[in-house]
RNA sequence: GCCGAGGUGGGGUAAUGGUUAUCCUGUGGGACUGUGGAUCCCACGAUCCGGGUUCGAUUCCCGGCCUCGGCCCCA
């Protein structure tokens, strides 16, 4: 038989109902805050994916060449096809531009609990301002959807202008590699690194910012706090969201610019990241426009994992026919299609055997139409929990069916 | 790319270097042509793939693939 490739997942109809609901709450909270919605293709040029991380990229991507010889690569991530779309379609449009999107990438890793080579981000992206206002918006709404699903995640933020601030005096080139290092908390190697370029006390110090964890007031007597930091933090307490300030998050991104974020969660593993985000300047890698933004991703598997609400999906009406009546029964099952779901059977089966099928699958109302029922123009419905069963007409039946909605509505 | 554990019908399992691979569940049909859940009967359905050792491999060995956990990586 034929597998399913490696890393990739098959959702049955249970786990895909379930997702849809997550889904369906996290885009509800995204258009409450006004961010609409935005699509791109699946596929892009593989030079928007290494124009904005480098070319060693490339062994994480699927990537091809198409019938014309051109080389596609299956996204990665959504952050540089929105930029592309904005650059392409949208520069000049009002700002700020708030987009979210729901949407399946791909990478070439080894997968393990929490990454799979296909998975799904949710993410934001607001384009125009590298503004205090903007950050803690958008760190608030992945607050805040998370707190939606139940998710107590373990936020922290950081300034990168405070570090690249202490390397000041080193290339653009250096300083993205320190704060590789650091993003990986690869100290050993910081200081490796940095002997002879910094005076031996300066090292300490900086690994000391590094190693800090705690509130913006703690973090203001060992380190030069940036205003923009001191801003975001106010606002977050308005918007009321928990954080602590992590001076030694760097994202390994060299597009990053200032404000940086992470959100870990209890319960995953080693792949313990549900959301990752911060301000960036992509537009000025692909261009001479300049459109500072900030965006996050969720990772929306892993949340998955972490939220076990198992939503229930209901149950359709079987109508259970017998064999003369199957015509009529037809049109019957397209009337009420449009006030409830209705299954037929298509088996050829007895009414028994019918019966036997509607409570294997756990119907809870099965509606018999036979010769009998047709001549008294009733219909019998029939209460699989109970047992009980009734003779209606069709407009009764249709009564109880919006009456079981309300019931549900009300669950 | 690396390390470890594992892979027997759709799901869960037993066993074995040698006759037809066990049991539970499932699915289809029947006992039962106007009423489900119980019971009984019949049928369907598996040793991941390739190579090696062997008279004979599902079993032992090697490689691959896949799953799970970890490392690396995570734009």
């Amino acid at each position: 038989m034929i597998q399913r490739p490696r890393g990739t997942r098959d959702f049955l109809p249970e786990e895909m109902f379930s997702r849809r609901k997550i889904e369906e709450k996290l885009r509800e909270i995204a258009e409450r805050w006004g961010y609409a919605e935005i699509s791109t293709p699946t596929f892009e040029h593989l030079e928007l994916f290494t124009m904005k991380s480098g070319e060693s990229i490339i062994e994480e991507l699927y990537t091809f060449k198409d019938k014309g010889g051109r080389d596609i690569t299956l996204r990665p991530e959504m952050t540089a096809p929105v930029t592309r779309v904005f650059l392409n379609e949208l520069k000049s449009s009002p700002r700020p531009l708030r987009f979210y999107y729901f949407a399946n990438c791909f990478r070439y890793e080894r997968p393990q609990k929490g990454r799979f080579r296909e998975f799904w981000q949710f993410g934001v992206e607001l384009i125009g301002s590298d503004k205090a206002l903007a950050n803690a918006e958008v760190i608030a709404l992945a607050w805040e959807m998370l707190k939606s699903l139940g998710i107590q995640g373990d936020l922290r933020i950081n300034d990168l202008s405070i570090l690249r601030e202490k390397l000041g005096h080193l290339s653009q080139e250096e300083q993205n590699k320190v704060l590789r290092m650091i993003d990986k908390k690869d100290l050993e190697s910081v200081r490796e690194f940095l002997r002879g370029k910094m005076e031996e006390n300066e090292i300490g110090g900086l690994l000391e910012l590094v190693n800090f964890r705690g509130s913006y007031e703690e973090a203001g007597e060992i380190a030069e706090i940036s205003e923009t930091l001191r801003e975001l933090c106010e606002l977050l307490e308005i918007y009321e969201v928990n954080y602590s300030v992590d001076l030694g998050i760097a994202r390994g991104l060299d597009y990053y610019t200032g404000v940086v974020f992470e959100i870990y969660a209890e319960g995953l593993g080693a792949q313990n990241q549900i959301c990752g985000g911060g301000s960036y300047n992509l537009a000025r890698v692909f261009s001479s426009i300049d459109a500072p933004s900030t965006g996050f991703a969720l990772g929306f598997d892993r949340i998955m994992e972490i939220c076990e609400k198992k939503a229930e999906i209901s149950k359709p009406l079987v109508l259970v026919s017998t064999d003369g009546v199957k015509k009529e029964a037809i049109r019957l099952a397209m009337e009420i299609r449009e006030k409830w779901p209705v299954v037929i059977d298509v088996m050829g089966r007895s009414l028994s055997a019918q019966m036997r099928y509607a409570n294997s699958i756990g119907a809870e109302f099965v509606l018999i139409v036979g010769e009998k029922e047709l001549q008294k123009r009733k219909l019998t419905l029939r209460d699989m929990r109970s047992g009980e069963q009734v003779e209606i007409n069709f407009e009764e039946l249709l009564e109880l069916l919006d009456k079981k909605r309300e019931d549900r509505v009300c669950d």
